[in-house]
DNA sequence: ACGTTGACTCCTA
DNA sequence: CTAGGAGCCAACG
């Protein structure tokens, strides 16, 4: 079938879900923390995505420095190791940014409208 | 079981 | 455009 395959056993864990769809972001591209909790099952749990990326940055072999925030900025100084850690893995991957360290996101955001296709064909 | 906590987001100044 | 404060929601103690 096509992707709407979500509202279904989405009964995992939360966090199992957040993982799955960071994971499925292409390098180049980001998506913000609301995005994932929806696309995961649980619109407006954006704060446990962003928990469920502290605590998989020390189990999981996910990209979660592809995860940003929705204005485009980078997570705390604190993570990654260092203050502009997630910057240069985003420069190598080709995440182009604006002058204040913002993420060029109309450019970069994803999933995109052409990514989703629509079948809403209730003609 | 209730209160705290936090890699968030929105709204207002 | 930057800064501060309230609101949100699941995990933890």
């Amino acid at each position: 079938m096509n992707k709407q395959s979500d509202l279904m056993e989405i009964d995992e864990n939360f966090y199992q879900n957040v993982y799955a769809e960071v994971a499925k972001i292409p390098p180049g591209k980001v998506a913000s923390y609301g995005k994932i909790a929806e696309l995961a099952g649980y619109p407006g749990a954006y704060r446990e995505v962003g928990i469920a990326m502290s605590q998989a940055a020390s189990k999981e072999p996910l990209p979660y420095h592809r995860v940003v925030y929705k204005n485009g900025a980078l997570a705390p100084d604190y993570s990654f190791g260092g203050p502009d850690r997630q910057k240069q893995l985003l420069l190598e991957e080709g995440i182009t940014f604006r002058s204040n360290d913002l993420i060029n996101m109309e450019k970069h955001s994803w999933p995109n409208d052409s990514d989703y296709e629509q079948l809403t064909l209730f003609d």
